[in-house]
DNA sequence: ATCCCTTAGATTGTATCCAATTGAGAGGGG
DNA sequence: CCCCTCTCAATTGGATACAATCTAAGGGAT
């Protein structure tokens, strides 16, 4: 076996989890075809984990199997994009509000670093990992079952289209959102739950309207 | 083969949804081992599709699977199922808001039928199925590739216990609950999105502090 | 008696073989 | 010229065979 992976986890999963980066870093394209022989042979490995990791990225909705015909890598309309904006809307705040209290100093630390390099992203790629590694970190204190699989689930499908969609933002679509950030962190800093969910909420609202407006 | 399935599915699939009938039913009860040989014989198939179908129930958060270990129907404790609550609490009403402008007449009368039917409830298994039926039925004009799915698992998988937990629940709860029906119902029929998303909000909360008060 | 190590059985994970389905293209009829 | 049908290659789905792993029971040493 080529791949490298935990001692629990089996090559189905390792191979899952191969892909899922092959697909979150751009490498796979959506739209894609995935055929299980080529994934096989790519992999070192027969068909039966490679078939239980593309069901696996299906339930991720990485991927989208049609039966008997096949595999592609997901692809998200305009329309469906927003409404994962507007789900994340909804749920986003609410993993901020679980999370907070339990922020140690150390992750508060960290997040202040990190808001400080994303204040001074220069390029649109730094500006995106950057925000995601930002707002990924507010919510690192939650202790969830569910939450925070849907938060990532949200986050990892949106990926490949935050690149392609952010040219429709315009430039003052990064002021506004380094405005909202400095807002954030300072209610993250005092504990205030109720203005840090109500900034979170504008934050993604507004995004998803500038997204509407100039497409 | 002996299961009936329609012609775009394939054997996995049709297992899958014969498994998740069996546990969304209570024939199988959260905690218990899935044994991949016996749901074999029982199916009829091989293990393949059998494990092509864990995996599909696994996403569907009904199912566990441990590595070389075995798959168990997923149990939920109180914490965790106040956390689908919470959940529910945020996205429900944004469901809502989507299906309500696209209601056709024929949905809501079948809706008021349902209500009807919901406010002469006698027993507690009565209660059960109508009032999930109610308000699923509410969602039903919504339009969404992500949200409805997300929306049905949180009741997939809470609906073991939501029998379980209704006897924690007091007698009161059943009161308030129909008052809240009637209120959803009304502001339903007038198409007040704000109103029925903050009475959606406030029935779903208000259940879950009960539970976590009575208990 | 208790702890640890070994070992056997059961069960899951992977590979391979065969069957079923799809979809594209060739060929014939309208 | 279009469309319908039939056939065939490519690919997926399912069954079976074999390997890897876990769990629990039993034996030996301390």
């Amino acid at each position: 076996m080529v791949l490298a992976f935990g001692k629990d986890s089996a090559t189905s999963r390792a191979i899952a989890d191969e892909l899922k980066e092959n697909i979150l870093s751009g490498s796979y394209k959506p739209g894609t075809r995935l055929v299980q022989d080529e994934l096989a042979s790519k992999f070192n490995a027969s068909r039966s984990p490679i078939r239980e990791a593309l069901r696996m990225l299906e339930a991720d909705g990485l991927v989208a199997i049609k039966p008997h015909t096949g595999a592609w890598i997901s692809e998200l309309n305009l329309e469906e994009f927003e409404e994962m904006y507007q789900i994340r809307e909804r749920i986003e705040p609410l993993m901020l509000r679980l999370s907070i209290p339990h922020l140690t100093t150390k992750l508060i630390k960290e997040l202040e670093e990190t808001f400080e390099k994303l204040s001074q992203a220069k390029t649109v790629e730094q500006f995106l990992k950057l925000d995601r590694d930002f707002h990924l970190l507010t919510y690192e204190g939650a202790v969830t079952t569910f939450l925070g699989e849907i938060v990532q689930r949200m986050w990892n499908t949106t990926q490949p289209y935050r690149r392609l969609y952010s040219k429709i933002l315009e430039q003052d679509n990064f002021n506004s959102a380094h405005l909202e950030h400095t807002l954030l962190m300072k209610a993250i800093k005092r504990a205030d739950l109720d203005d840090a969910e109500r900034i979170l909420y504008g934050h993604i609202r507004r995004t998803r309207l500038e997204l509407k407006n100039n497409s």
